[in-house]
RNA sequence: GGAGGAGUGUCCCGAGUGGCAAAGGGGGCGGACUGUAAAUCCGCUGGCUACGCCUUCGUAGGUUCGAGUCCUACCUCCUCCA
């Protein structure tokens, strides 16, 4: 595969890109994607209101193909979801709702529509869910017309199922089958649309190759795969993860402010990667970006949080949250973009600079903002906070009424005292 | 169905002999050093109306001045036997 060159648009800015971990056919994909025949999908769950950045690379993915030519499907998993994905091996998660799992799905879309056009044109993109025709399967019937295809043996030498039964993790029968399902979604997506190609990340390689073969026994024309890299970053953590939780793509999920300090915040080692994988700049402009060292890769950094929050909250929000970091970090003046919680003037009177903190969401509880003015870690105006009993009424008023509280040096909230 | 073992701080792993808000890691957060990075070092890592009070060790009872620790029943998981 390294070896390879290819000659379509599609797969020589994927492997520039750093997009890809494994295909089937690589030359096969390439002639596909050379004349513009690719129709490739990716499947996401309904188990939250948002994607977040792990889904992200994917849904590149899904960008470059159709800017290359070639047509995406987003498979929403209303009917996998309902089911539930038992791999989080707490069985306590209470199933969601059909409600939320459809109030979930018009939710995501949102996202999609940032990166991908969809319509009736043969280029554009759909969005199908799966629930559509799993819901309705006969289980007899799959069972006979399906199942029979699936051979156990090779599913238990598989890797998903293969680790869990080696560390003696509990395997319940549907999670097994949900490889089943996955791979009779990619015939079935094949048969009503043509497609053939899924795409997704290597820990899906098992569960895509399953649906290909079963392709071949159903008699659908030859089926591919194609996997990236599992996203982590330098220091191995998984991505997507920070402080505050999963980084949401949805604006009501997380503000643009905080998507563009997750981005500025990358390590060193990461950051020509991240520029190549969630950026749309040239390789030309990365590879200017990537030669820089030590402290000047902090512009590079902000290139990547400007570049990769214009893709999902929009040109417009990015510059403002990049000239908010540079007011308060570099300039150290105060810039009223920065998140904003309103007080009344009554009700600041009596309020303590312990709730203040919980209610500004920089500490969880009051004994957690306690201890973080024991370490020395709360800010009220850039001045640390050393006494808890500290009331808001003490504390001098900035320019326009605000008071800036601050957790460490990076996080950040204005407190407007309005009337 | 029988025998044995296990479930610990709601992020994870994991010590724990009747006095336990419970050892030790990892992770996370804060501080120092830097460049809003990494590495390193230090501190914190149940809640509250806070020198005190409340809630935590699978679930429900019991013994005891006092139970994560002992007893009973139940639930779940693992191993071996049928």
């Amino acid at each position: 595969m390294t070896n390879f060159e290819p000659k379509s648009a599609l797969l020589q800015t994927l492997q520039a890109r750093g997009f890809i971990h494994q295909t089937s056919d690589m030359a096969a994909l390439d002639a596909l994607a050379a004349a513009g025949k690719l129709i490739a999908y990716v499947g996401y769950d309904c188990t939250a209101p948002s994607l977040h950045v792990g889904n992200l690379m994917s849904i590149m993915m899904l960008h470059w193909l159709q800017k290359t030519g070639n047509k995406p499907i987003v498979l929403m998993g209303g009917g996998t979801t309902q089911v539930g994905d038992p791999s989080g091996k707490d069985a306590s998660r209470p199933l969601a709702t059909l409600e939320t799992i459809a109030a979930n799905k018009a939710s995501i879309f949102r996202a999609f529509s940032k990166f991908i056009t969809f319509g009736d044109g043969t280029h554009d993109a759909i969005m199908v869910d799966n629930a559509d025709w799993l819901t309705k399967l006969n289980y007899i019937a799959f069972l006979r017309d399906v199942g029979r295809h699936f051979s156990v043996n090779r599913m238990l030498s598989m890797d998903s199922v293969k680790l869990r039964l080696e560390r003696e993790q509990e395997l319940s029968f549907i999670e097994f089958n949900y490889m089943c399902l996955q791979a009779y979604d990619y015939v079935e997506l094949n048969r009503r649309f043509g497609c053939n190609l899924q795409m997704g990340g290597s820990d899906q390689w098992g569960n895509i190759v399953t649906g290909v073969d079963l392709g071949r026994r159903l008699g659908t024309p030859q089926l591919h795969a194609l996997t990236c890299p599992l996203l982590t970053t330098a220091s191995g953590a998984k991505m997507g993860k920070s402080a505050k939780g999963a980084v949401w793509l949805n604006p009501d999920m997380l503000s643009a402010w905080d998507y563009w300090q997750f981005w500025r915040n990358a390590e060193d080692a990461d950051v020509t990667r991240f520029l190549k994988l969630f950026t749309l700049l040239p390789l030309d402009d990365i590879a200017r970006l990537s030669a820089l060292q030590g402290a000047d890769i902090n512009e590079a950094k902000k290139v990547l949080a400007t570049e990769a929050t214009a893709l999902v909250h929009g040109r417009e929000a990015a510059e403002t949250a990049a000239q908010t970091a540079a007011a308060t970090f570099s300039g150290g003046e105060l810039d009223t973009n920065l998140p904003t919680i309103e007080i009344s003037g009554a009700e600041a009177g009596e309020l303590g600079i312990l709730s203040a903190a919980v209610m500004a969401g920089l500490a969880g509880s009051n004994g957690e903002a306690r201890r973080l003015i024991t370490g020395g870690g709360l800010q009220a105006n850039s001045a640390p906070v050393t006494d808890p009993a500290l009331k808001l009424a003490n504390i001098d008023l900035l320019e326009g009424g605000f008071i800036k509280l601050s957790r460490g040096s990076k996080k950040h909230v204005l407190l407007k005292i309005v009337p």
